[in-house]
DNA sequence: ACTGTACCCTGTAGGC
DNA sequence: TGCCTACAGGGTACAG
């Protein structure tokens, strides 16, 4: 479910009410989601100020007093919510008026300030690890990472390098985490569209011969970092679960040029064409093959 | 090195 | 109403 624009929502609406208080206890429902919980779990968490609270890809990374980060995925389904102080006493009394099914209800942190963030996943794709802070950059999950679509290392001359003799196409290529860190399967659709390119065309194409950027790797930039940014303005996209932490919709996908619109005529002025769907790598990819080459 | 597919898990929508 | 299939913002592990 999300993406980066829905990661860094509920970051947003999740920092002003965690960083800089203390975890007071920890419930967890469950011994796994789609891995066990770290070991001694409560322990590492319980008495720990929160002193930021961080996005690198689609993972939320909260950092700890202790020198520890506890690196957080939400999978396709997960959520976090803020139950405020004062509120209702169990995660399953609040979420049958403002969430998802409780029984989904996998682990309640308690803060300081009387917050309670309940983490709901009824897939459990999501999953939690902890590790040093200094280990972070070099753990696994993070050693590979591309790079952050908002930042100036997401240039022309990036992608044409990483797509250098590769015959993958354009979705899977963009999908691929390796390569740029964040993107997922309606930001792909979409960024591809504003960059008139075809989801089909292969990789390579973005560098010429010497490996310099072509036309296509040049729109690419500003169609990604565009596409994010409108959908973080948004408040992310919602197409059936996501909802950021205070229990709020998304609206960027009231703003979807492609995505979920098979059948529907092409939003770009001329053009006539109309929204096809496809698969690459297993995932739904929408397009318009008319102006999209 | 690249596919393509299956799988993890639950909920929901649509066809019959 | 129910049963069945397909599919859903993620990522990984295989076989070929």
């Amino acid at each position: 479910m999300p993406e980066l624009p829905e990661v860094e929502t509920v970051r947003r609406g999740l920092a002003p009410v965690v960083v800089g208080r203390r975890i007071t206890d920890v419930e967890t429902r469950r011994p796994d989601l789609r891995f066990p919980f770290p070991e001694r779990f409560f322990e590492r968490l319980v008495g720990q100020k929160v002193v930021s609270l961080d996005r690198r890809a689609k993972y939320l990374i909260a950092g700890l007093s202790s020198g520890e980060d506890l690196v957080m995925h939400l999978g396709m389904t997960g959520r976090f919510t803020i139950v405020q102080h004062g509120h209702r006493e169990t995660p399953g009394e609040y979420t049958n008026t403002v969430g998802p099914n409780p029984a989904h209800d996998h682990l309640l942190l308690r803060l300081s300030n009387g917050s309670r963030i309940v983490y709901n996943d009824p897939r459990r794709f999501g999953f939690m690890v902890m590790m040093p802070h200094a280990e972070r950059a070099q753990h696994p999950l993070f050693r590979g990472l591309g790079v952050e679509p908002l930042s100036p290392e997401l240039a022309p001359q990036y992608l044409a390098r990483r797509a250098q003799g590769k015959k993958v196409n354009l979705k899977a290529f963009l999908m691929d985490q390796r390569i740029v860190a964040g993107l997922g399967n309606i930001y792909v659709s979409e960024a591809l569209f504003w960059a008139r390119l075809s989801p089909n065309r292969a990789a390579r194409t973005l560098a010429d011969r010497r490996g310099a950027p072509t036309e296509p790797a040049k729109r690419l930039v500003p169609a990604i970092r565009e596409v994010l940014e409108l959908a973080i303005n948004a408040g992310g996209s919602t197409l059936r679960d996501y909802r950021d932490a205070n229990g709020v919709s998304g609206g960027f996908q009231h703003r979807f040029a492609v995505y979920d619109r098979a059948g529907q005529p092409c939003p770009r002025p001329g053009c006539g064409g109309t929204i096809r769907r496809a698969v690459h790598a297993g995932r739904a990819t929408f397009y318009c093959p008319r102006c999209q080459r």
